[in-house]
DNA sequence: GCCAACGTTGGC
DNA sequence: GCCAACGTTGGC
């Protein structure tokens, strides 16, 4: 089994949203890196649920991957905010996976606190002009936020 | 294939 | 709202 994080703005769903909901379909990825993650997803995988561009951005909880990735048909649908104009059923780039609430932290742990600790010092959502929404985490790493909480 | 211009992300 | 950093686009 695998460790991943992924952001979402809380405006779009937060974990609130998502232990309200139980589960949820993750689309809207436009990044080929973020989408090789996605991919590289199995069922079962836990991922921290990260809180982007909002009054307090950090790590709010854990979340599981309950399907595997398949196309985003939010990329072929000219309402969608997501919309790909070169993106066709036959030949769509983009994946979304859903996915199932897990548990809620008791706080948010901040991207400050977070960014603290040397043992995330590796994780690209600490560094510097990162802007990756989905990315791997280690064993390691899994356990020093888990310790935080 | 280079690179300038533009768009997006996301913290502050 | 600002702006740094990065990704993408498109002219050449």
């Amino acid at each position: 089994m695998a460790y991943w994080l992924m952001k979402s703005e809380p405006d779009e769903l937060s974990i609130q949203d998502l232990a309200r909901l139980g589960e949820a379909r993750w689309d809207g990825v436009r990044n080929y890196q973020a989408r090789n993650f996605l991919r590289a997803m199995a069922v079962g995988d836990l991922f921290f649920f990260y809180h982007s561009s909002c009054p307090e951005p950090g790590i709010a909880g854990i979340a599981r991957i309950s399907a595997a990735a398949y196309p985003d048909q939010t990329a072929l649908d000219p309402q969608s905010h997501y919309f790909d104009a070169k993106a066709s059923a036959q030949k769509n780039p983009w994946s979304a996976v859903d996915v199932a609430h897990v548990e809620t932290f008791g706080k948010v742990l901040g991207l400050g606190y977070l960014k603290l600790q040397a043992a995330l010092a590796e994780m690209p959502l600490v560094q510097k002009g990162s802007r990756l929404s989905v990315m791997p985490v280690t064993a390691e790493q899994w356990a020093a936020v888990l310790a935080l909480r």
